[in-house]
DNA sequence: ATGTCCGTAACCTACGGA
């Protein structure tokens, strides 16, 4: 089975890019970010037309995520408990109970949305509190953290940001100890396994990047490969994170 | 290293958010 998730910054926007992207990469199950768009303006029919079931939620703002899968799919939640923005739908597809996640941001450390960022944290946490380890389970998505130091392209850039701090790092890792995987992409022409570059001033073309998105696997999914697809990232109109891209095996 | 891009609301440009 081959899973992705990216954060396409725009399914309106990146519409041909997607539907491309969804043809010559062949992932039986996606997961999507940041979608800014509502139910009405999902482009269902464009993505099924390519063989996909759909499940979208979104308000039509900065928010919205999707899982398509074309291994089966059915809608498990729509709606992490507690909070109220489209941020996260689970679906099982084929076999692997797939969770679609988009953190909050969380702006700036003083900001209340930071403190919202990491009450985000904690009920994605909860989640697992009921959830059977022996399950084949991926919650992948943009955590809007970068679990190290390395995982930025300057950790003296970040000093007093959000992404680095102890409770944001603090908060993923206590996901990753209940006894997730942090599916690591294979370099690629460059060593940092980066997600995002910010669109202003050529950071992508300098590779000063981040590893903010992640795929986070249960014990019993076997990773085959990984890597960062950059070549999603560059050209015309790209968004400002590449997909990750996994091939993997469920217990038979 | 705040230099771009996105959607919105309202217009032919400014703004919030990332």
């Amino acid at each position: 089975m081959r899973i992705a998730t990216w954060n396409v910054n725009s399914v309106g926007a990146r519409l041909p890019r997607l539907l491309d992207w969804l043809q010559t990469r062949e992932p039986d199950v996606v997961a999507l970010q940041e979608t800014k768009t509502n139910e009405a303006g999902f482009p269902t029919a464009e993505v099924e037309a390519l063989g996909y079931s759909v499940m979208h939620v979104g308000d039509g703002r900065w928010n919205g995520v999707a899982v398509l899968s074309r291994v089966g799919l059915e809608a498990v939640s729509r709606q992490l408990p507690g909070m109220t923005e489209p941020r996260y739908a689970v679906a099982d597809c084929g076999g692997l109970r797939t969770v679609s996640v988009y953190v909050p941001n969380g702006r700036s450390v003083d900001d209340p949305h930071y403190a919202y960022k990491l009450d985000w944290f904690d009920a994605l946490r909860h989640t697992l509190d009921d959830q059977d380890p022996a399950q084949p389970l991926v919650i992948m998505g943009d955590f809007n953290v970068a679990r190290n130091d390395a995982d930025v392209w300057d950790i003296r850039s970040f000093a007093g940001s959000t992404h680095v701090t102890p409770p944001e790092r603090a908060a993923l890792e206590s996901l990753i100890d209940w006894g997730l995987v942090d599916v690591t992409a294979r370099p690629g022409k460059n060593d940092r396994p980066f997600t995002y570059w910010d669109y202003r001033a050529g950071m992508f073309h300098k590779d000063l990047g981040m590893r903010i998105d992640y795929v986070l696997a249960s014990p019993s999914v076997t990773v085959q490969d990984a890597y960062v697809d950059r070549e999603a990232r560059k050209g015309t109109g790209p968004s400002d994170h590449a997909p990750i891209v996994v091939d993997l095996t469920l217990p038979s």
